[in-house]
DNA sequence: GGTTGACCTGG
DNA sequence: CAGGTCAAC
């Protein structure tokens, strides 16, 4: 067991379980999970973490998994710029963002789209069973997030048993390119966000990766604190909150179809951005939390 | 270049 | 209807 004291405030929980990773669960009083080929045991008690794990270097993992580095109060001071916002901040104090492995972070966001969170669990969750290899740690059964050289090698139909149904061909053909390219992460780690979304979301090879998904690539895997991911919360969000921000010729995203087109996605994209300024992501974690709070008592 | 509908699956 | 994207107008 070993001990990773947070300077600044850190709220395992609200980290963990905020949406942003799926393949941590709460077993026992505390929270497992894997990353690449190690099993992580975390419990948190006041700005401590507890870790029990098979990485022998875990204080290390997962200072770079928490962003032990980031200057919190500095980041929550420059994104806390209005009531609604810091209501937020407020309500989620300690949310972190967290840097995940790119490959995992694709898989899971390839995952994603037009489903839910839990669903999205279960599809990982599958895809780790049947491809991943198996770990045991405290007599409990874990396993790794497959690799892209083994999801390229799997048959379309093997994919669809893990019930990520449509997903499957992107699934496939994302992992064929990676498993030869694996270098474009970090080709796009260089990149400014704009040409790095571009870059993923306009590339036919990472066939399912849209503005969207890339942009939650870029934000959880490639350090770019500026990438502001706009899904259906977020967006409801906007147009709640911060419609006072848009140009007026835009104030036809009101129509209530749920999806954007990339011009629109871009556009929004580029407001908030200028808005919440370079820690624009952190500010979108908090709003996407906040979200999950009023949903259950407005609608 | 900007729209529209289909799409696996589960609650 | 849910952490969207693709293919066809």
């Amino acid at each position: 067991m070993k001990k990773l004291k947070f300077q600044q405030q850190f709220n395992l929980n609200y980290s963990l379980n905020c949406g942003q990773t799926f393949n941590w669960t709460n077993q026992d009083d505390c929270w497992y999970g894997v990353i690449k080929n190690d099993v992580y045991c975390l419990k948190q008690d006041d700005n401590v973490i507890y870790i029990d794990s098979t990485d022998s270097d875990c204080i290390n993992t997962m200072k770079k998994y928490f962003r032990y580095q980031d200057n919190y109060e500095l980041i929550i001071s420059c994104i806390s710029l209005d009531p609604f916002i810091q209501t937020a901040i407020q309500n989620f104090s300690g949310l972190r963002l967290i840097r995940q492995d790119p490959w995992e972070c694709t898989l899971s966001y390839l995952c994603a789209s037009n489903t839910n969170i839990s669903n999205i669990r279960k599809m990982l969750d599958n895809l780790s069973k049947k491809f991943g290899n198996r770990l045991t740690f405290h007599d409990k059964q874990f396993f790794t997030i497959p690799s892209p050289s083994t999801l390229s090698n799997a048959y379309l139909s093997d994919l669809i048993k893990c019930k990520v149904g449509y997903r499957a061909k992107y699934i496939k053909r994302s992992a064929v390119f990676i498993d030869q390219n694996s270098y474009i992460f970090d080709e796009l780690k260089i990149m400014n966000l704009i040409n790095a979304r571009k870059k993923l979301s306009d590339s036919c090879e990472m066939f399912g990766v849209g503005p969207k998904i890339a942009d939650c690539i870029l934000l959880f895997s490639h350090d770019m604190l500026d990438s502001f991911p706009i899904d259906t919360r977020i967006l409801q969000t906007i147009k709640q909150y911060y419609r006072y921000l848009l140009d007026p010729e835009m104030y036809k995203i009101q129509n209530d179809k749920s999806t954007l087109t990339s011009y629109q996605y871009e556009y929004l994209s580029k407001i908030m951005i200028d808005y919440f300024g370079p820690y624009a992501g952190y500010a979108q974690e908090f709003l996407y939390c906040q979200y999950g709070l009023s949903d259950k008592f407005t609608r």
